[in-house]
DNA sequence: ATCCTAGGTAGACGCTTGTTTACTTGCAAC
DNA sequence: GTTGCAAGTAAACAAGCGTCTACCTAGGAT
């Protein structure tokens, strides 16, 4: 059943044959593109885990069974490595694209999802607890700006779209931290149905255009 | 040898006024207490701008004007300095306590006065980008618990108190990340009276009891 | 005038960080 | 075989961190 998978691990004489089709038909001897892609893996574990600043290029080369200095080699840097790993992520763009309409209830599903998903879903944790050197917070500045603020923007109607928007982000982004440092178990005790009630509320007070009268 | 101190620095000699005995005899000859406070200050300052992980002992010692020993020396360690600034925050306890009623509207107005005043605001800022060591977290979630969340439970009536209490914190913490990653101008930019309103409605969502459709 | 103590200081300790350098090794082409 | 080159490695680099020790020194008590 387990044939096809890509494992990334471990085999050395399996990607050999896979020579390319079409192109050239140069394939590196040990590999290069796995053990990138492997430290990628594990980069995109670690930095969701504990954030930029939590983490050591020695944890990621690490768990990637690959040497400290191909780290550095394959993506110049730690912060290029970590832009590398928000390039990939774009989980809660899904999640915003859709009908206005469901914006506030779509949200507020993601976010129960994350909390029934346990703490191992990625990109929460890269939000807060990352951004201790400026050109990281460049970088994570710009991501949350193309992926969250504004593809919502992009739906809301009325006046000051983008202050509504930041509202909403509130949300997002506090819901890491709460998680991380509260747990789960009090979230969880609650009924589901009714905290997704309850968050939908939430980003619809933040998100609506504003109610001038009922016209 | 025998050379006399030529002190380059700007001497501390200033503080030594306090020398006449107010109440007590007892002076200190060279102000422990006035330097304790100067760090105190300056770990406040510093802390609150860029948390935990983001300031070193060295420049707090420096903004203090104060040996890099005496932080060690008069707080215990760095961990420990920063509890003693996190003891000595308490501006949100104010807000959370009143009348359970007015709550939402107390948390909406906080935030926005927090917009007004600019990044300078201590306490936000410390709540994200501090929990590095496992001992910081343990102290930024004591705080954390005694000051917003149980204060908070304590207000409420219904099933899920601890519950609603993290969806609202979630609020609370999600703002620091939000001023600081995009600044203050397009909060700003809209009308303060609706920010508010759209604040409260976020809170009274978080925080409402149940209503339990035709109760 | 001298002593004594507490406030203050300089410097180093040991450790960790991201990064780089010099080297070795596997593997395909010759 | 031998060679060439990229993949991979070990070790060191320089800088920064929190902390601690040994040492000064101001200045009231004696």
């Amino acid at each position: 059943m387990g044939m096809q998978v890509e494992d990334e691990r471990t085999l050395s004489a399996r990607n050999q044959d896979a020579s390319r089709a079409g192109g050239r038909g140069r394939r590196p001897r040990r590999d290069r593109e796995a053990t990138e892609r492997r430290i990628l893996k594990a980069a995109r574990d670690l930095f969701g885990e504990h954030g930029y600043d939590g983490v050591t290029v020695r944890e990621i080369a690490a768990l990637a069974e690959a040497n400290v200095a191909l780290v550095n080699r394959y993506f110049g840097s730690k912060a290029a490595l970590f832009g590398d790993v928000l390039a990939g992520e774009s989980v809660i763009r899904g999640v915003i694209a859709g009908d206005p309409a469901g914006l506030p209830r779509r949200l507020a599903e993601h976010f129960v999802r994350q909390i029934d998903q346990g703490p191992a879903t990625a990109m929460s944790r890269m939000l807060d607890r990352s951004a201790g050197q400026p050109e990281v917070k460049e970088i994570l500045l710009r991501y949350l700006e193309d992926v969250i603020v504004q593809p919502m923007i992009e739906q809301l109607d009325g006046p000051d779209a983008r202050a509504r928007a930041l509202l909403a982000s509130t949300i997002i982004m506090g819901g890491g931290p709460v998680r991380r440092l509260f747990g789960l178990d009090d979230l969880r005790a609650a009924d589901p149905a009714e905290v997704t009630d309850r968050l939908t509320a939430m980003f619809t007070a933040a998100l609506a255009p504003p109610v001038r009268h009922r016209a």
